[in-house]
RNA sequence: GCGCCGGUGCCCGAGCGGCCCAAGGGAACGGCCUGCAAAGCCGUAAAGUCGCGGGUUCAAAUCCCGCCCGGCGCUCCA
């Protein structure tokens, strides 16, 4: 049975969803007003693998994370650059969904904007006021009563005076707020920003509050997963999870987070740049590379991310890309092949466990070597089962082995010339064969010789 | 300053009271295979203070205390 690390009971839980069967998730997306970072990768590949595992362990799983359309740092970039807000943000949208699509992430299956959600959060402090949970600061907006909220502080596990106490340290603390701790709902218009009509008069989306609006209309009071990254747990979920119990509603049953990416940036800027950004870091690394080191390290621990450590990432891919490559040089039928299930189940047992992808990982490692260790004495049978296995494993974790792809052309001039090569070898004229093989390589086509005859991939 | 989390081989990183003289991936070295490669496999070496110092226990990388170092949070940052 699966088990989660739910943040709010600080310890791992027996999962149980809502509904029998299906499983709900709310992941807090990104804030639309630059290109993505190292960090929105992780984040995504750690949700993006829960989800897949949820839906291999038989769950039928709705996945929604929002997009922040509207925002200070929208407007603040849009001001500077003499665009509009939507400009803005459609094309760090459209920036954000290019990256994480080369990264292999499933698109959620709803990804709500704040900006078209307005009705919702209106709806949302509507609640709140009714429950005596909301106020009015007169020209600066609609702010949340923490004092509504009786646990305040549970989610980050501090004291609501503890909390009251580092309040206001970092940050000036807005005029008019009943308490240091008290968030903006709902912020009035200023002059030249987009808002929108409200009964408490013009103003735009404060950020705790479109979560809350999104996720409780979508999928429901007691949705199962919210997730983010665990630089959201204070103030962003906390201040969720006040309004939802000051609202009466029950929330995300489990709450799971997942730790921050830290880039050594001397050591990295020295050998390849700084790619601090998605875009840089994946032009010189392969995504399942990154997607591979990411796994290889527990979701909610911080990790650490490298050159080193991703080429050691994208080494040990090839050993199981190569795989792929022998069974079907053997002219194995993998997929008729039959599972190992004791290998399957000490995968499920290790996802199982919080996600224990490393452990996950590790079994699908060890597929890989008992197929290569049968490919070599010719052991169909265990060769097929083991590889069968590996890849559909590795499917699960977004790993999946992928085929050298070309055009026909391509395709029928690569085996021209492997067959003139064979040729050359077969008369003993190694030169030949060499240069022909030499300059395959220059065009990226690497060879292996098998027992199975010539085989190809691209480096 | 306060809170939370971490510090494990050359690198990344699992383990979190006995199965650990510490998984897995990569790197290194040797071998098998190969015309030579590549790929694969086998083996070897590599942590002997698992940040440092105390303590608990029959037993500690794993628990407790102190210290050092790093990360994150302390009002809009994944």
């Amino acid at each position: 049975m699966l088990h989660v690390h739910d943040n709010l009971q600080r310890r791992k839980v027996p999962f149980e969803p809502r509904e029998p069967g299906r499983v709900s998730m709310y992941v807090c997306g990104p804030t639309v007003y630059d290109t993505p970072h190292v960090g929105h990768a992780r984040r995504e590949v750690v949700f993006d693998v829960m989800r897949r595992y949820l839906a291999h362990a038989g769950f039928e799983v709705t996945y929604v994370a929002n997009i922040t359309d509207i925002d200070d740092k929208i407007i603040g970039r849009a001001a500077e650059e003499g665009r509009t807000e939507p400009d803005v943000a459609a094309e760090f949208t459209d920036v954000y969904y290019r990256e994480m699509d080369r990264l292999g992430i499933a698109r959620p299956d709803l990804s709500p904007r704040a900006t078209e959600f307005v009705e919702g959060m209106i709806a949302t402090i509507t609640e709140l006021f009714q429950h005596d949970a909301a106020y009015v600061i007169e020209g600066k907006g609609v702010y949340f009563d923490t004092s509504a909220a009786d646990e305040y502080g549970q989610l980050v596990g501090r004291s609501r005076d503890e909390l009251a106490e580092g309040a206001g340290q970092r940050v000036e603390i807005e005029e008019g707020k009943r308490s240091p701790l008290d968030f903006a709902l709902w912020k009035s218009a200023k002059p030249g920003e987009p808002s929108w009509p409200t009964p408490w008069g013009n103003g735009r989306p404060g950020w705790h509050t479109e979560c809350v609006a999104m996720s409780l209309s979508i999928l429901g009071d007691g949705f199962d997963i919210h997730g983010g990254g665990d630089d959201l747990v204070f103030p962003h979920h906390e201040n969720e999870l006040a309004q939802a119990d000051a609202s009466g509603h029950r929330f995300a049953r489990y709450w799971l987070h997942n730790g921050m990416v830290n880039v050594d940036g001397e050591k990295m800027s020295k050998s390849l740049g700084n790619f601090t950004t998605l875009a840089e870091l994946l032009d010189h690394h392969a995504p399942r590379a990154v997607r591979l080191l990411m796994l290889q390290t527990h979701y909610r621990r911080t990790m650490e991310i490298g050159h080193d450590a991703l080429v050691a990432a994208a080494e040990g891919l090839k050993r199981l890309d190569s795989m792929h490559r022998r069974l079907a040089a053997a002219g194995l039928d993998v997929a008729a092949a039959p599972l190992d299930a004791d290998a399957v189940a000490r995968f499920d047992a290790a996802m199982d466990d919080d996600f224990s992808t490393p452990a996950a990982v590790e079994v699908v490692f060890g597929l890989v070597r008992r197929a290569n260790q049968a490919l070599d004495v010719d052991d169909d049978i265990t060769a097929g089962s083991a590889g069968h296995t590996a890849l559909q494993l590795a499917d699960v974790l977004g790993l999946a082995a992928g085929a050298s792809t070309a055009s026909a052309g391509e395709a029928d001039g690569i085996a021209a010339s492997i067959g003139l090569r064979n040729q050359a070898r077969a008369a003993r004229d190694f030169a030949e064969a060499d240069r022909i093989r030499d300059e395959l390589a220059e065009r990226g086509i690497i060879l292996e010789d098998t027992a199975d005859g010539t085989t190809w991939h691209r480096a």
